[in-house]
DNA sequence: AGAGCTGTTGTAGATTATCGACATATGTCC
DNA sequence: GGACATATGTCGATAATCTACAACAGCTCT
């Protein structure tokens, strides 16, 4: 955490993964929903984002549709896929595992 | 997040800068500590551990002095400086800045 | 018709943190 | 003398993210 950077390391695929659980969505607005949920402190820059799209996509935990977005543009769909719901489960208690153990570190007498 | 992983990239430092906070020691007894009070989730490889100490130290946030260990070898005992304290202040901060940001995206309805 | 803004996807190169593997030395115990 | 735990260190690889760029499509305003 030398200097303040936007994101975590090793939790975009957690935020996307969850994102989407909630909500299928394209990844511009998945971007925007991120930043919105975390009250402005997440932001995910297009050249974060979209190659973890792909990533996620070529794991097979997400899959992707062409439509039409709500202000009438082309925009790719993701919905999460039976292997990404237990994808996003893992992440979870990763992160959990995780953070708990730096907040022990940090917190413990 | 996508293969566990020992460390949740970037609170290396602060991890390090709180043990030494608790009590100066050295770079070894630095990496056992965290394994220890972290309930063995949090392991610091030695790949990680000595550059992160050598890079703490050219940022004037901890000071090196040899002695001699408990075990009776030499070993390089590791104290906060003031900057040092200030910066775990603000790496404390920002820690839970950001896991608080990803905890609401995980957690909220 | 054109300018400019927002939405939308994408790629390339640089940076940086951590890891894995290796090298080296010393004190203790058998 | 040999094995083992303690202790410090470097090097090269890997992977995640960022910055900066490119491109295009609707919408609105003039």
């Amino acid at each position: 955490m030398s200097r303040p950077t936007d994101l975590v390391q090793g939790t975009l695929d957690l935020l996307i993964l969850r994102i989407i659980a909630l909500e299928p969505s394209h990844g511009w607005a998945i971007a925007q929903r991120i930043k919105q949920m975390s009250n402005e402190v997440l932001q995910v820059q297009q050249g974060s984002l979209y190659p973890a799209l792909h990533r996620l996509e070529q794991n097979g935990w997400i899959e992707a549709e062409w439509k039409d977005s709500e202000t009438n543009r082309r925009a790719k769909y993701y919905t999460l896929t039976d292997a990404g719901r237990t994808r996003l489960a893992e992440e979870i208690a990763q992160w959990d595992r995780l953070s708990g153990a730096i907040n022990m570190v940090v917190r413990e007498a």
